[in-house]
DNA sequence: CTGTTAGCGCGTTCAT
DNA sequence: ATGAACGCGCTAACAG
């Protein structure tokens, strides 16, 4: 391949000089310039990242850190969705992205901080990750620059995050069923150890309180996130309050989940039980009855992720933390609250 | 961050000795072997890749040139579930995955060996391109080790691939349509510059041919591989063709498009038409009718798309070209063809 | 405006 | 079995 030095010797100049033309430094003679850029074209020469890296300790590169990246992810493609957003920002602003392969055991081995530094990135987004996440905590004490999704943490400076307004949303989508007539509105949660967990459940809780309807305990149950969880929660909700004439879902996996224990209890969606979901993914507009859902827009996110993160590496003065709007989409698995008659 | 100088002064040995213990070479004493170890875990250490990309040529990362990473991808998941597998073969054999930022116009810019050597990856998966991508075209001239998604070429000992078995998928399919008693079947097919889209119309001709049922060109319509192209075409092949109780969907994608235009038209699925997809994507198990379609092992192909990629890196004797079996899967909106009255 | 010198962190001869 | 010296390709002082 060719080197900077094949372009000096070919343009009869030194190394020196061409490194500075082509990084657009302007103590350089524009003939010369015009000389050197027309010989590195010639030569088609492109700069060896490893080299550069090794000396100016910037990479152009980011670091994704996705505990997610696992087949059970693959059905809510949020994650890809993220990914994409990512991708065109960072292609846009000339970063690449390198995917951290980290399995739990690899974890224990490898320190968050020798990931980063091992591998030479700029800075990090961190995705999927549960609020006990080793990794978390390291990263707290580590310098290298990061954007968080879903995990809204404000201590330090090179540390941004990018989030959906769950509370807003949650409170958008209970309110949804309130005005339906609903007032037993259980909710399946995700797990403790998610902040969108917390903030949906607070929204959820700020809905109820607004129209002057109790907070149960009993009414909430955790589903983990998936299809199945989702299933098993809804099912649990449902036999021990029978009352229960909606559910809030934090997620639209969950919602598919409790579309199916419903389903195996005889019940009809929405006639005996209005459902609603978070996310919108592509499921939740295929599935029968269509979900009515918390729609986030993931692409974005992760094209603000990356924006956020590139503009904090180039020492850019932006807010460092966003919070999405959260918008409700109707669709049919919402009805008014069954007349029930006792 | 400690570098290697750090190791060798701490153990009281020469940053040569303490290279060779880290890289497992024998010629080297077994107790300072480990206290070189020792000292290295203690201290954090780990190498940085960029210097030792730069010296060795090797950088244990795998180059993903996917012109398919875009919002329109989000859909059907497939490259996100390949991206999965490649993700978890390259965790295990300890490679990174760094994602090409490609848009259409950097292409013009930059050439495809230009991209490898710049960033020195070792190797290159290419998913999501088209047979006319100038991009493969370079490939085909670079030396650098490819595996390509769905592309079979032959040609070179550096270029392997991984595709299903599109023709017997296709042939399941529409064998599965004719032992219905369906006699009149199109075709919505991708579009010309994709292999698959070759193989699964082959597939379909051969079942035909096999059934003693003659082929026709109107019969088939190419919908793009996307939601709108499916629907248009069906739309056009329904209107034009109104003989046809059938139609194999070279994508579920296109028959989730099919379906609206079947609605659309007043028809219904499976009892006026069946329709039949290819990928299993998602939304194909939660659409109604509940599509019937031939399952592609996504994750198994990005796995072992990585798998044999790294495994020509390191020398390793496997076959290059992988084709993987594709499985028909039945359900609802196959069903018997109607008798006509005429 | 340009060239010389130095060094980033590492693997690899070649001696010892 | 170990170390000194060299160079990978590049950028960054420092002279001139």
């Amino acid at each position: 391949m060719t080197t900077i030095k094949d372009v000096a010797r070919q343009a009869g100049v030194s190394v020196t000089t061409v490194s500075r033309a082509l990084n657009g430094h302007d103590d350089v003679n524009p003939e010369t310039r015009r000389r050197i850029q027309e010989v590195a074209d010639q030569l088609g020469y492109s700069p060896n990242i490893a080299a550069r890296t090794l000396v100016s300790k910037r990479s152009r590169t980011l670091g994704l850190l996705l505990s997610a990246l696992t087949r059970n992810s693959v059905k809510d493609n949020i994650v890809f969705e993220m990914l994409c957003g990512m991708n065109d920002r960072a292609a846009e602003l000339e970063y690449d992205l390198v995917l951290f392969n980290t399995t739990p055991q690899k974890q224990r081995q490898k320190s968050y901080k020798a990931l980063c530094k091992e591998r030479g990135v700029d800075g990090v987004i961190m995705m999927g990750m549960r609020l006990d996440d080793p990794y978390l905590e390291e990263m707290l004490h580590a310098s290298i620059p990061c954007v968080l999704i879903d995990i809204p943490i404000e201590r330090k400076k090179n540390i941004g995050y990018v989030m959906t307004d769950n509370v807003q949303g949650a409170m958008e989508a209970v309110t949804h069923l309130i005005e339906r007539g609903h007032r037993h509105i259980g909710m399946i949660n995700g797990h403790a150890q998610a902040a969108v967990s917390i903030q949906r459940l607070d929204g959820y809780r700020q809905a109820l309180g607004r129209h002057g309807i109790p907070f149960a305990d009993r009414y909430v149950e955790d589903g983990g996130f998936s299809e199945d969880g989702g299933k098993d929660a809804a099912y649990r909700l449902l036999t021990s309050c029978p009352e229960l004439t909606a559910i809030f879902c934090a997620s639209d996996l969950m919602a598919l989940g409790a579309l199916q224990a419903i389903r195996a209890l005889g019940k009809r969606v929405p006639e005996d039980i209005s459902i609603i979901g978070f996310d919108n993914i592509v499921a939740a507009q295929y599935c029968t009855p269509a979900l009515t859902t918390v729609n986030q827009d993931k692409y974005q996110m992760g094209y603000i992720a990356a924006a956020t993160l590139i503009d904090m590496l180039e020492g850019r003065q932006v807010p460092r933390y966003r919070k999405m709007p959260a918008e409700l989409i109707v669709r049919a698995s919402t009805g008014p609250a069954p007349v029930r008659q006792n």
